[in-house]
RNA sequence: GGAGAAAUGGCCGAGCGGCUGAAGGCGCUCCCCUGCUAAGGGAGUAUGGGGGAUGACCUCAUCGAGGGUUCGAAUCCCUCUUUCUCCGCCA
């Protein structure tokens, strides 16, 4: 959720930057809303006024011993009035609400202009992708050599979901181990345990709800729960409607989550492989901190998801999306994409965003700024490091051997146990 | 799953349907006093919204959530949620 104040005092200024998003705003209907909404406010307002006053006023001429009757007969027709107003006036709140919940961030100022991923901006690459004297698998024949399997999941559930194992279930568990560790022990984030399932109102606070339910599992009993989408959702809501101190910031969590999407719009997109699963294991990066210092914090975290690919020894690239590209509720993103030898072009791994106060303000977190009386929205940042699944399959395809034989790199050895995955038979 | 109890401000804890946005205590902030510390005295100390110039000031909402009764609800009624105790069941 956007600041009410861009709606009402910069309309036209809010406009303009959505606009680079190809988000058109109706302003003409957001601006008479607006006028609409002020009027009944200031008019409901002063029939509750009204009432109490008279109610005191009742209640003290009781006390005496007065005759109350007049007094009665005088409130006999303001109980309607204010019922009528308030009525009137929780329709066009409601109207308004609606409306502004469905409008996204504005991109900040340091994101490029563009209309689809295809003018996102190359930032950095990193590594160079191997060559190869041997032609390379891509993982789903690679992983089938060691434990994945696509046709075991297709008849327990459906499509778009795997079963590994042996070598495949060890390798995922060893990168989310490694990942965590990582986070935890090296980056200064506190590693976190979540539920799977949140109600609406998380949802709405990290910005999934109401535009994209379709998205999403939701449970059919009475809970009405719905499955994370990422641990973005159960993690950011840990400090929902709370008020940090100063000293609490930065808070710095990680946690690994199996995500569940429902991938609607996507039929006929990546369907070979672990590409764009059901579900799926990540391991998610978040933190809440002042406002002034988001920027930096998005560098440092997008950094610190690098790190894991570096030590993967998976050569990638950054980049940042376009104003046109970047997700509802994110100011500023940069995604990372692993190098995938097979389909011979970068996949997007990870996914950091800043989004200013925008979630905040939907979820109500703030902190004590020392300066100012009054409590302040933070910002969150967060983003992936990394999707796992992604990363078994980057890390399979890069380091695969003529014989079908997997390297194991060096930092994650001790996690796996050994250095190789050998061919089998 | 069954039976009971509870939910009030940062914390504890009062609160006959009207003078209660809320006593009292603790904590915190500021001031006074004391050589320092401790003790003592005084003042202040919720959040969100609206109007107004992002001023003075005015005003509304919020006592777990949502409905209802009433001129008026923290207080009465209903529904839900959560927590605690006991029983049952269970990884």
């Amino acid at each position: 959720m956007l600041d009410p104040r861009a709606f009402r005092q910069d309309l036209n200024e809010t406009a303009t930057i959505l606009k680079r998003r190809g988000v058109i705003l109706d302003v003409d209907k957001i601006a008479s809303l607006e006028a609409e909404r002020k009027a009944l406010q200031v008019k409901t307002e002063q029939l509750q006024s009204e009432r109490t006053t008279r109610s005191k006023a009742i209640g003290q001429a009781k006390a005496k011993g007065e005759d109350i009757q007049p007094l009665l007969d005088a409130v006999a027709n303001l109980g309607q009035s204010l019922d009528e107003a308030k009525a009137s006036l929780v329709d066009v709140q409601q109207k308004l609400n609606d409306y502004l919940a469905g409008v996204p961030n504005l991109p900040h100022e340091s994101v490029p202009d563009g209309e689809s991923e295809d003018d996102n901006v190359e930032l950095s690459k990193w590594g160079n992708p191997k060559s190869y004297d041997f032609e390379v698998k891509d993982h789903v024949d690679l992983g089938a050599l060691h434990g994945m399997d696509f046709e075991k999941a297709a008849k327990i559930t459906g499509s778009r979901f795997v079963t590994l194992a042996g070598p495949m279930a060890r390798l995922q568990r060893a990168l989310a181990q490694f990942m965590l560790d990582m986070h935890s022990q090296e980056h200064g984030y506190t590693e976190v345990y979540v539920p799977l399932m949140v109600n609406a109102q998380s949802l709405y606070g990290t910005g999934q709800l109401p535009k994209f339910e379709e998205d999403l599992f939701k449970t059919q009993n009475d809970f009405g729960y719905y499955l994370i989408p990422t641990a973005e959702v159960p993690v950011t809501n840990m400090v929902r409607d709370q008020i940090l101190s100063e000293q609490e910031l930065p808070v710095k969590y990680v946690a690994h989550t199996p995500c569940f999407r429902s991938e609607a719009g996507s039929a006929g997109r990546d369907t070979r492989g672990l590409i764009r699963q059901h579900q799926f294991e990540k391991v998610e990066l978040v933190q809440i901190v002042r406002p002034e210092d988001s920027y930096d914090a998005l560098e440092a975290l997008t950094g610190h998801a690098e790190t894991i690919l570096q030590k993967l020894e998976l050569p990638y690239r950054k980049v940042v999306l376009c104003a046109g590209d970047i997700g509802f509720s994110s100011a500023k993103t940069y995604d990372l994409e692993v190098w995938l030898p097979a389909q011979n072009t970068y996949r997007e791994i990870s996914s950091c965003s800043n989004f200013e106060a925008f979630q905040a303000r939907r979820l109500q977190v703030r902190w004590r700024k020392p300066e100012q009386k009054k409590p302040e929205l933070a910002n969150t940042v967060n983003g992936s490091g990394l999707a796992v699944g992604r990363t078994l399959v980057g890390l399979i395809e890069n380091h695969q051997q003529k014989d079908g034989s997997i390297v194991i790199p060096d930092a994650l050895r001790p996690y796996m146990g050994v250095d190789v995955i050998k061919a089998c038979d």
